[in-house]
DNA sequence: AATTTGCCCAACCGCAGACTC
DNA sequence: GGAGTCTGCGGTTGGGCAAAT
């Protein structure tokens, strides 16, 4: 990354990489104010930072419980299933997978998944052209692609069902494996749905 | 060995909604 | 109720690095 003092333009205030001085601050005056009031934080850290910066350090770095390294395929395919449920919100993506990051899930789509999105659509497209177009319906479901406003009428259905607040709001603590292979049950519904409203 | 290219990902930016006074 | 501030989100940028030439 870009060296500290070479992104620094605002008078006072560090931009670019952290330095693991400035982390080891940031953590400790988190440790005893708590993740908010971020700009009061990066004050008392005596951090030459906004508390936008800050946030976003803690949010994707320094917060405990961030899983780093490969996506797992059981990973891609729940993102893959709730991007196409829910189209580019990250963060409530991010909120199903534990330990991720809607930063890393946003890094992760547009440079790997992006990717295989349109390879899926091109080979639809060659599929769709040779068959009369039968079944277009059902080509267009698993080539993964659903507009976003019906992203948005399908969330309303299932927040009408049952609570769906509370499914988009819990915490990534308490997530574990058995929290995907149930997800995975849910994601299952959407298919359900879109048959019934013969999408 | 040097240079170019393409990918990855940390960090920044602007905006909208929530919150506080 | 309105203004100002804070927080969270999604889009975008650009440096580092590995692979290709």
């Amino acid at each position: 990354m870009v060296p500290v003092s070479s992104r620094s333009s605002k008078k006072d205030v560090n931009r670019g990489s952290w330095t693991a001085e400035e982390d080891q601050k940031l953590a400790q005056v988190i440790e005893i104010h708590g993740p908010r009031r971020w700009k009061s934080i990066a004050t008392k850290a005596g951090l030459k930072r906004c508390g936008k910066s800050c946030r976003l350090r803690w949010m994707n770095y320094l917060r405990p419980n961030i899983k780093r390294g490969n996506i797992s395929d059981q990973e891609e395919d729940l993102i893959l299933r709730l991007h196409k449920l829910l189209g580019n919100r990250w963060s409530l993506i991010a909120g199903r997978l534990p330990g991720r990051t809607d930063n890393e899930i946003k890094n992760y789509w547009n440079s790997h998944l992006s990717k295989k999105m349109k390879q899926n659509r091109a080979v639809s497209k060659t599929v769709q052209g040779s068959t009369e177009q039968k079944n277009i319906k059902a080509n267009d479901v698993n080539a993964l692609t659903i507009e976003r406003e019906d992203a948005f009428k399908l969330e309303e259905n299932f927040n009408f069902g049952f609570n769906g607040g509370q499914f988009f709001n819990c915490s990534s603590s308490e997530q574990g494996p058995l929290n995907l292979e149930w997800m995975n049950k849910f994601l299952e519904m959407d298919e359900s749905w879109f048959t019934l409203h013969d999408i």
